[in-house]
This record gives structure tokens, sequence and C-alpha cells, in this order.
DNA sequence: CCCCCGCCG
DNA sequence: CCGGCGGGG
């Protein structure tokens, strides 16, 4: 087993090291890039180019909000996700004296610097998906947290999004700025799991409620069958049980949800996303994943840059002070049994940019995954 | 691996199962055989009959602690584990008009009925070991809950004792009512392990301490060197590190338990006792014990009476609405190169009668541990 | 000293 | 939502 693969626990194992030189200057290297992904997504935000990207950039320490914020003036109000997704065309450039509320969009892409561009295309040969644990939980600056959620998703214009811990606070916003969407949550009091469907692209067949019968949580898997360019899709989500603790309720849940997936029709793809909570060795009493479910991260080949969900090295969200990093939040896939229609392609970590309230939209990162369609 | 084999968990595993008819039966039978011992007891300790035990018993509700205060009348300060201990001899009939402060003495017995009888010999021929956890930490009823150990001690006059869980009020009673044994405790302050050995039968050589290094709880590893009747021992005990959480440094403790076991002088007899905190998954995960280390109740046959040591089903003094019981308390033989000198016979659990104060004298059983010596 | 919960940093 | 701790059942 080799190091890579090992969780970063907390007290008994990878502490954070100190950077020794050579790892600093990959992290230049890696500043570098990450500019030139912020310039490119101004750019395509305020539909500029890179050099007025670069300038406003700069000016602005490389906060994206406060960037576009500079650029647009005043603010505009509670329309930019149903812009982004309305035609799946590029955010229509809001003009002069508009500021949208837009909180930041730096990911540690492994999908290329111009992902400001393909994300523009919405044609029949990709695919994408965001999920997301949004934190309802935490009610400070919850609204705030909120439009920033929402400002995510106008800019990546995914056309699958998974929430969880949302709240009623957050549907309300999601039927204001995310209309584009067809919302179907998982529950109705207290927090839930949400489904989001872009509908111009996907088709709802039915959707499933499956309850996990011992949750002591209120969890259960939100399950929806769908079509989209032709193909047959099966979409799950789920917010496993949460905690250390819990660790035989959660595999419990997991095996719910493997069962789930196997159990669907061959002629279907089936995607499932969602905090699962999990630590690599409750998978591996498992007995692993069954042969024909794939953890898209480790399809991917295990990309560092996306690997930690929920870090407190780097998320500062919770006032923690204990240093810890797992992946929690996971995307499993499970081919359609005449394989290749559905290939996972990249995936980013997303919500990595402090908001004006100089907190993050959650104490989670969030996946945005990318998916070639074969027709 | 074999049902009997895994441990009385909580919720997950094996809560206490309704008795079918069958059962019932040998408990009757049970009953009938405990109350056998408790006349011999009673008879040993009274120097009278067992017609006379059986009819002060019977009209005591068979609680011997009760049977014994009505025959000693009035109360006998302080003296009863001397008596026991001193010589190796029957306890003195004190005479009418006095009261022994012994608490009970039922065990879940399979060393035969006669266990009175055969603990009033002293020869070089068997050896005799308690070991309890006497749970200091709980300051209810613990003058009396310590006088009912004490009288357990006297009741059956064992060659060595562990304990675990000790406090200085202990030791003071211990200095009145056991000055017949030299008492070496683990440390001094808080809480803390005492052996206590036979001054009549026990010739101490020397005593060491080892510490564990990255206990969070004061715990340690006691380690006496005597001779007994011409065998060379090294005695051992310690309270490993509590609850489940801490089940990593555990194991560590137990890893060096059983590395200074195997590294004693091949001429000696190691005995280890106490109380491990154990799960046997944990023993499993480090290989089980080496070849040449025995669990004393697993060589045993595993015999199911004397199991738990740690029982809410039965022990109520943590007045645990939950239910569980746990094999805690173990009992590891490191037999000598040339074999066979000091082999274990029976073992029972001790302590198993409310006191007055209608609570037990700990929330562990003890546990009696006989062996046959081969001269 | 079981499990669960809630609080804290 | 980590791990530690303290309280309740
Ligand atoms: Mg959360
Ligand atoms: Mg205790």
């Amino acid at each position: 087993r080799r190091k890579e693969e090992k969780e970063g626990r907390c007290p008994q194992a990878e502490r954070e090291p100190p950077l020794p030189a050579k790892e600093k200057e990959e992290d230049e290297l890696h500043l570098a890039k990450r500019r030139k992904v912020l310039c490119s997504d101004f750019a395509a935000i305020t539909s500029s180019d890179v050099a007025v990207a670069r300038s406003f950039l700069a000016d602005n320490d490389w906060h994206l909000q406060r960037a576009l914020n500079a650029y647009f003036e005043p603010p505009l109000e509670e329309e930019d996700v149903e812009k982004a997704a309305a035609g799946g065309v590029q955010p229509a450039h809001p003009g002069p004296g508009s500021c949208i509320d837009l909180t930041g969009v730096a990911t540690t892409s492994n999908a290329g610097v111009n992902s400001a561009d393909s994300r523009q295309q919405e044609d029949d040969s990709s695919f994408s998906l965001i999920t997301w644990n949004v934190d309802g939980l935490d009610l400070g600056n919850l609204k705030e947290r909120a439009r920033g959620i929402c400002s995510y998703l106008a800019l990546y214009s995914p056309d699958v999004v998974f929430l969880q811990e949302v709240v009623q606070q957050h549907l309300r916003l999601l039927e204001m700025k995310a209309s584009s969407y067809t919302v179907i949550p998982g529950n109705i009091d207290g927090y839930f799991t949400v489904i989001m469907l872009k509908k111009s692209r996907v088709k709802i067949l039915k959707h499933e409620i499956i309850p996990f019968p011992t949750t002591s949580m209120m969890r259960n898997l939100l399950v929806v069958h769908v079509s989209i360019s032709g193909n047959e899709l099966c979409l799950m989500t789920s917010h496993l049980e949460s905690t250390k603790d819990h660790s035989k309720e959660r595999m419990k849940q997991l095996q719910i949800v493997l069962n789930k997936m196997q159990k669907e029709s061959e002629s279907t793809t089936v995607i499932f996303g969602g905090d699962t909570n999990l630590r690599d060795s409750e998978v591996a009493k498992l007995g692993n994943l069954p042969n024909n479910i794939m953890d898209i991260w480790e399809f991917l080949g295990k990309p560092q840059h996306c690997r930690y969900t929920w870090d407190t090295y780097s998320n500062t969200n919770l006032n923690a002070e204990y240093k810890c990093k797992l992946r929690f939040d996971r995307v499993y896939l499970r081919p359609a049994a005449d394989g290749g229609h559905i290939i996972p392609r990249s995936m980013d970590l997303i919500g990595l940019e402090k908001l004006d309230c100089g907190r993050f939209p959650s104490d989670h990162w969030g996946l945005l995954c990318k998916f070639d369609v074969i027709l």
C-alpha cells in the first residue's frame, strides 16, 4: 500500500509536513498556474481578455470576487445562476454598472487553463456534475455562503448537481437563482440532499428515495432516473452517516448504495456522488468496491490536487485548531453494460475562494467532475 | 471463528439472549452447586459443619455475609484478612459474639464444591492467584467495597494478588487487614496497581516498574520476581489503557507486556494478570499471542462461567442502562522452558455477591486462578 | 467503563 | 466534522 493511498488522519498519521525547498518551488509553479486559471475565468465571465483580467486580478490580490466587483458596478440581484444555466451559453456580460455575485472560481484544475472555454460548450459529447456538501448546519454567514454556492453553479453550469446538508434557506435561494434547474430534494425538514438537473439538458424519468433503516441522522439515498443526450442515467446522492464513531452504520449505508447501484438495469449508467464520510479502511473492510463500480478519483489516477475534500489545513470555516484532511466526498460510476458511453475525464475541487465574509462557501470543497460522452 | 470466541459487544453484537428452557434447568443445577460451595465456605470460615452452614445460610436467603453476621455477634474489627492469611491455616473461629466482615463468596466455581477445603491446604503442590480491578475511581461506598475486597482475599487466601485501580484508601485498609501480605504498589498518586505477596509463602527477589511511554492514563507494568516453593516466578500486573477509543495505545502496551514476558529468563515461570481492557480483535491484530504464551482462560477450554469479567448484565455497580459484557481481565502464562512446573487448574469469578450497600465490591468481577505445582 | 450526545478548540 | 472531554442513560 503506497503512501499516497493513505488518509490524512490527524494525530496518528499525516499532519501536513513543513514544505521542503523543492516542494516550495512546485508551490510557486502551482501559483502561476492558478493565476492563469483565474485570468481565464475572469475573462470568460466578463467577456474581456486576459490582459484586462490580469490587471483587475492583480489590483485585487488575485481575489476573483473582488476583481469582479471592481469590474462590475453596482450589484446585480439574484440573476446570475439563471442566466448562466439558461441556454448553456456563456454568462452574458451584465454590462457596466452591475456586479455579479460570483464568489470565486479558483480550481486546482487538471482540466487545463481553458476550462472557462470548455465550460461554454454544451454539446452532447460531454457531461458535467458537481457534488458538494454545502454545510447548511452552520448558520454563520449562511446566506452569503449559499450565494457563493450558487455563483459556483453559475460559473460551471454543470448538467447535474448533488448537494448535501441543504436547508430550506438554500431551497428558496435556488428557486430564485437556479430556476433553470429542476431541484429534487431528498427530504423536507432539517437538512437533506438535493439533486439538481439542468432543465435544458436532462429529462427526468422518475425519482425515488431509499431509506437507511438504521440511520440516527435522518440520512437516505436519493435516486433519479434521467436521460441525457440519449443516454439513460441513474443518478444518486447521499450524505452517509457522519463521524468516525458511526463507522458501522456508514458501512451499512455504503452497502445499500452499492447494492442499489448494481441492481439498476444493465443498460443504465449509474453515477453516485455525495458526502460519504468514508475512510479508506471502511471501504476495504467491505471488501473494496465491486469490480463493476469505480471510484472516479481512483480511476483518474488519484490526482492529488483534488484528493481531500474536507481539509482543515486549508479550509478555515470550522475555526479548527486541529489539522486533518480526509477524502469524504466521492463519486462512483457503474458503467452501462455495453460500456464506454460515459467516461470520466477530469475532477477538480471548487469553492476554494473565500467570500467577503472571510469564510469559504462550505467546510467541504465541492467536486466538479467532467465526463466524455461517447455516442 | 466460533461464536463462543466472540465478544459480548453491545449494540452490534451479543445482547444477553433470553434463556431457553433447557438453559434454565442448567441454571437451577448451577444454583444447587453454588449453594454447596456457599455451605462449604461458611463451614470453613466458622469452623462449623455443613449442616450448621446450611441452616444459617437458608435462614439468610443464601447471603453469606448475612449468614456469617448472624453466626458471629457483634462485629470484629479489621482482623479477618490477617487471620486468614497468617499461617495459611484455616481462619480461626473468632468465637461467639464476633462478626466477620466477609462479604460474600459465591463463585461460579468449576473447581468443585470443596474449594473451601482445598483452600485450607497450603502445601507446595498448588498455587493460587487473584486478579481484580477494584474500581477505586468510584468513590461511592468505597470503604465498604474495599472491605468486601479484603473479605474475599481472606476467604481465598491466595498466594498472590494483583489489584488494579487501587487508591490510597485501599492501601491503608490493606495495611490493617492484610498484614500477612507484602504489598507492592506500582505508583503512589492517583490510582494504580498493586501486587500482594503472601509473606509466609512467597520470597521476593526484586521488583521493577516498566513505564508505558505513551500512556495518557498513567498506566505502567508492575513486575515482581519471586520464588515460591522453590519455583522461580516472575509476576506481572497492569491496567492497560482503558476504553475502546484507546485501542491503539492499549495494543502498544500489550506488546510491551508480551515482550517483557518473553525476555525473562527461560528458567522462570512468568505470569501476567490484570485488567487488559482488551477486545479479542486487538489481540488478533497483533498476530495473536506468541506460541509460548498462553491465555489461561483459553488454555482451560474457554469456560463460559468465568468468561466475562466486566458485565453490565449482572453487575449493577454502574447503574448502566446499556447492556454489555467483555472479557477485560485476563491471565497469561509463559511456562518455564523445561515446562510443566506450574499448570493452570481452574479459573473462577469472585466478587459476585452484593454487599450490604446493595452494590458489588467492584464493577469488575475478580478472577481466582489456581495452579498445580509439579516439583 | 458501554454508547451516545453536545461542547470545545 | 476531528479528537478530547465530560455528562446521561
Ligand atoms: Mg457537515
Ligand atoms: Mg474502572
